[in-house]
DNA sequence: GGAATTTGACTACACATATAGTCTTGCATG
DNA sequence: CATGCAAGACTATATGTGTAGTCAAATTCC
């Protein structure tokens, strides 16, 4: 058994974030933007339709030429490619994660004060729940 | 460019953990252990080898065989997973990690409280640092 | 020492992903 | 209408990873 069926590599990912940040969008769209990173047409084309088989994009015809929308948006994506690199990587324990960010260069300003917001209301919720 | 260079995949991982917590540990040993869940001699044995060739094992002959020792340790190493991925698949970004996180059905009540002391050590050293 | 076992090197195959070429068809414009 | 560009389908190649077989050399055991 090779790598889960319906993961995601890391071009896709990048293709399919950029159609979730510009939406309905066409190969030719997708393909221009890509083409800065010297990336082929075709190479956009067959990886745009890889993601429909795998169910990540929709596809329909306007006028002449097919327009694919995402499946999800990119919260619920980047929450499952994230929930599945957690299971199959980490072992399902998020510990090497906090290891990880207990380095702090690994962590902006920024983002530290983002997770003393998202410990904030866990703790809430969890106060919440116990009541 | 496929899949970055030194990756490390599944199954390859589950075997250097094992032999981490193992070590120093022969194929014998491994595949042993592996044998558990189906797997062939032979195929540890590759996987080690490719392991020793990512150089994430060392090899050295004792005796009549070779006993294999990591490069790293657990911690490093799931650090340098994690960075990787963090790198090629969040874009370097911590955020969509937080809103995983913020699932909480996501988080056990004790990495809640990992998270907490983490937060509050990164938040005395970044106090530290600006004085 | 000859047979059985262990060990490692090499080879192989399947499948996923990254990349891109060719070919066909159809629309668009002079 | 003829021609040329655009679009999608199909095909193709390379590399990474998971899996395992074959075979030869080394070791062990009687």
């Amino acid at each position: 058994m090779s790598p889960k069926r319906e993961s995601i590599g890391q071009e896709e990912l990048a293709v399919l974030k950029f159609i979730q940040d510009n939406h309905p969008a066409t190969v030719r769209e997708v393909a221009e933007h890509f083409a800065k990173q010297g990336k082929a047409r075709t190479t956009i084309l067959t990886v745009m339709e890889r993601l429909r088989t795998k169910k990540f994009l929709t596809r329909k015809k306007i006028g002449s030429s097919n327009c694919y929308s995402p499946k999800q948006n990119r919260d619920v994506l980047m929450k499952s490619v994230i929930g599945d690199f957690v299971n199959n990587m980490l072992g399902g324990s998020l510990s090497p994660f906090m290891a990880y960010m207990s380095e702090s260069e690994n962590l902006t300003e920024e983002e530290l004060q983002e997770l003393k917001k998202l410990v904030r209301e866990l703790d809430k919720e969890r106060k919440e729940d116990k009541q």
